[in-house]
DNA sequence: AAGAAAAGTCAACAAGTGTTGGCATATGCT
DNA sequence: AGCATATGCCAACACTTGTTGACTTTTCTT
């Protein structure tokens, strides 16, 4: 079976709606505005996607890809976490569009909070850290605010920064989050 | 001259203001609701602010109240910042209504941006630490991470926290990041 | 008590939203 | 080639939004 011409208009839109998602949040991404991006009409988006909420869950799915962590040594936790997150949030429009949507909208709130509990808590689990929720709280924590003030609020000095830089000062943090007990 | 009755209207405003823009962020929040919160006409809104944006501007205007911390020993200032900040989110809604809106209103984004450059850098400023601008960046990080995680995803462990476990967790993050050299 | 000013009500507007159905075009199969 | 199906466009709908202007009621001064 070929590639049929609607898989192409099809990853236009949810590119566009990744984009518009990502800049604006939820409710200021109009339809029209992403059907004008894809370079298509409004009533394709629907014919694809049914909703506006639904095209928003499947322009939100998201894989963090974390790698396994078992081999590295506790104080390097942290660095490789941190390291491997700022990469992540800059190679994908998704974070970012999840970010600015589940701030008001309830559906893109529990996707966070999916991905949180179904990726983040399980991968520390393994590490058999003691408390893996608490500790995976405190990672997204750190992690969601970095990314806030980093591409969404754009506040100057933590926008600017280099990865290593980043790795430099949110290391450690991470890794007490994870090594040190309460 | 004494109390005129507008003043109470005004006042209505605002905190119905302030509840909607922190329940469901600037777009989400309308007019009409807030008049309804307010049990007042929706032109009364308009009367008294003349716009919505005049209104979030006269609504998220925001003193966090910095403590003096200089005489305390520099191994406590974590802890002393983070009971103070985690007391003042809960005592007042501006302050979740400014990060809800901040994410996708560019004027509340500002206004985010200028609690940060005006009132928490020069506190840190009159610390002498280095670079205080870097420093206030990480601590804006960490706690409007936080709270993103506190009170709107409502992240289960971090949401159910007591203040002590708080402080005991996030103390010592904030610490270093005004104590330790790069 | 009369009149001015303040405070409040009502209905409507223009613009923008998600969403729908009808109709045209292109694509692939036999 | 001819037909069925997939793909696309257009115009319109019902609704909500911020905002406005005319009108009524209350409040206060003189």
């Amino acid at each position: 079976m070929a590639e049929r011409k609607s898989d192409r208009t099809r990853a236009a839109i949810l590119a566009a709606a990744r984009e518009r998602f990502g800049a604006d949040g939820y409710e200021r991404a109009t339809i029209r505005a992403i059907a004008a991006d894809a370079a298509i009409d409004p009533a394709m988006v629907m014919r694809y996607f049914g909703t506006k909420e639904k095209l928003f869950a499947a322009a939100a799915e998201f894989d963090l890809r974390l790698p396994d962590l078992r081999d590295l040594p506790p104080d390097e936790l942290g660095d490789a976490l941190v390291r491997h997150f700022v990469t992540r949030w800059e190679g994908d429009d998704t974070l970012r569009a999840l970010l600015r949507s589940s701030v008001t909208n309830e559906a893109a709130a529990d996707r966070m909070r999916d991905i949180f509990a179904a990726q983040l808590a399980p991968t520390l689990r393994a590490l058999a850290v003691e408390e893996p929720g608490v500790r995976a709280g405190l990672v997204a924590s750190q992690t969601l605010g970095f990314a806030l003030c980093r591409y969404i609020l754009e506040i100057a000095p933590i926008a600017t920064m280099s990865h290593d830089e980043v790795v430099a000062w949110l290391g450690p943090t991470i890794t007490r989050y994870l090594t040190s007990s309460p």
